[in-house]
DNA sequence: TATGAATGAGCGTTCATTCAT
DNA sequence: TATGAATGAACGCTCATTCAT
């Protein structure tokens, strides 16, 4: 009974940080607020987490996890890296459209001073499975020789950049227009 | 006389938001403490700013113009359109490794909900250069027929990424990392 | 059983406060932290105690009459009252030195606005023993004659007084200043 | 004109804090309340002091300083140290007793563990003027020959403890009672 | 123009107390 | 009895903004 209870506070409080945040930023989304939409008192927060700051880095390493595990949720080991690495960039971007307000957040977040508090292994703990995704295709000579950290940079950066234009609205995406991105990332990434 | 004064307080106080929020970010860096660094009155920023908000976007619009302006003052447009490119895409990422301070205020700010705030047509418009540049060359069938707002998108998206990944100080790039980067990119949007 | 049981969680409960109190004063020591040092839960405390207020004056009648008695427990009526008093005020300020937690809460506890809330009859109660050795003296004409409360005042104020100078270390008194500090007390108070 | 503004404010505050610390304690004297009383804005508290204990602290200062000054002020150096003293001990408890709200917020403070914020050298510096008086009345052999602080505990302790009797109003003194206070102390320190 | 003292709404946080279990 | 999660009023303090000078 009690751990249901937790969870479901637990879990309001973050759903309640994470819609206000992605709507009007960090510091226009005030605890009592947080509060009034998470449905609990204020104190009660304080019982979950020990402080605004601390609330928001664990709902940053929370959404991380579980975007990423979500990435790697579909993919299929049998197919071919191109395949595999096909459907691994269109389902970020189209899980990111999905859930504007996890991607928004994730993006203010990293580019906030906030992320200079989380510990950089914290970091390379979270992208690992990214890492080593791409890492292996570079060691077997799929993709081009570059640094792993450089190929998620131009991955990630240009996915994310993608996901900004189709949510601002002034973009409509197709399908097929996803498909030129896609093809325009692989061809750039992939050897020869 | 005057004009020269004016221009200076107004130039001191961006100077000094952009060097607090760069470093500490938008709601840690209070006014009191901008005028103290543009060594002015607190009530002087507000004859030439309306708010703190206005004096945030304006230096967001000046700063954009500034780096859009900076990436083609090099532009020698007799080079094939790859040399232009290469000169354009690495010379960005220089530029922001020199300068910081105002990258890690652009980000900030461009993932931030002040975005929201400045009007599209003015967004549109300080993108328009990199607009132009790139659409010429897909209508010249040089790069892949693509919507050059994706094209965008995915340039400067991947730019700014490797940008973040060599500020962060986890991954020291040498200029043929750079080079890399470079071919990673034009092999990508190239045509063919 | 439950007897024992709740006599050591309300002693429990005592310490914990004195410590805390004695160290932080009366506005740094949460129940909460009471709770955690004395090991019972928040609510527990209120089963014993009504309030927080209640259980510091609580707190401070039984350290009162735990210290009077001791004053006399020592007492031997077969002496001069001059050396009934050299025993008196020299125990006194070496049980305050050696249990520096409970005198520094009682002197918090008596100039702080909290005394007034403990009635005038309670407070004279605590100091009848006092009264009544002082007064016997002055009427047998061992001692000036004075009204007692004033020798009372006279003699514990000085004594509370040498104890924080002690306590507060900034000088080491020997016994032989002990002594001093006796005569210095009893010339001013002896009769002739 | 500003600076009797300023003198005027920070007069109010201090005036404010005094009058609701020596009613209600510390942790009764919300800042809110202290600028309701002196009828300034909460904010305008914080251009003053830095905290509320900045506050707290500094008005103890300023009140030792005060009080030490009003002692020597009418002292007159040429009649006999007996006299002196009888002037100074008086003195003391009268001016007391006559702004008791001051004395009451120097004994709450100087019992409280604020006190040991206040750096030690602060503490000599405030009772320098008494050392001074009592220590050389010890070395002219008038006094006994007792370390000078253990004489100024002795004087202070039973002082203080005579006026708090006063203002407890448990016990009303006259002037007949204070000369006999005056005299208990006497004879305890003089020298013979 | 320029100043900076003053404002006061609003913030993050604490903590005495309650109550369902 | 005993628990400790939950409460929410109240706290100390910040800071964008104003305005008399």
């Amino acid at each position: 009974m009690k751990n249901i209870k937790d969870f479901d506070k637990k879990e309001a409080i973050f759903q309640a940080m994470l819609e206000l945040i992605s709507k009007h930023g960090f510091h226009s989304s005030p605890m009592s607020e947080v509060a009034k939409q998470a449905d609990v008192a204020a104190g009660t927060i304080y019982h979950y987490f020990k402080s605004k700051d601390e609330l928001i880095c664990a709902l940053y390493v929370r959404l991380r996890e579980k975007f990423v595990a979500n990435l790697f949720k579909t993919d299929d080991v049998n197919k071919t890296f191109k395949d595999r690495f096909r459907h691994f960039y269109l389902h970020m971007i189209q899980e990111a459209i999905k859930n504007p307000k996890e991607f928004y957040f994730l993006e203010q977040f990293a580019n906030s001073p906030f992320i200079s508090t989380i510990i950089k292994t914290e970091i390379t703990r979270l992208e690992q499975p990214i890492y080593d995704f791409l890492r292996k295709a570079v060691f077997t000579q799929v993709l081009r020789d570059i640094p792993p950290k450089i190929l998620i940079a131009f991955v990630m950066g240009s996915a994310s950049s993608i996901i900004k234009l189709q949510l601002s609205g002034e973009f409509q995406m197709t399908s097929s227009d996803l498909e030129l991105a896609f093809f325009t990332c692989w061809d750039g990434i992939k050897k020869g």
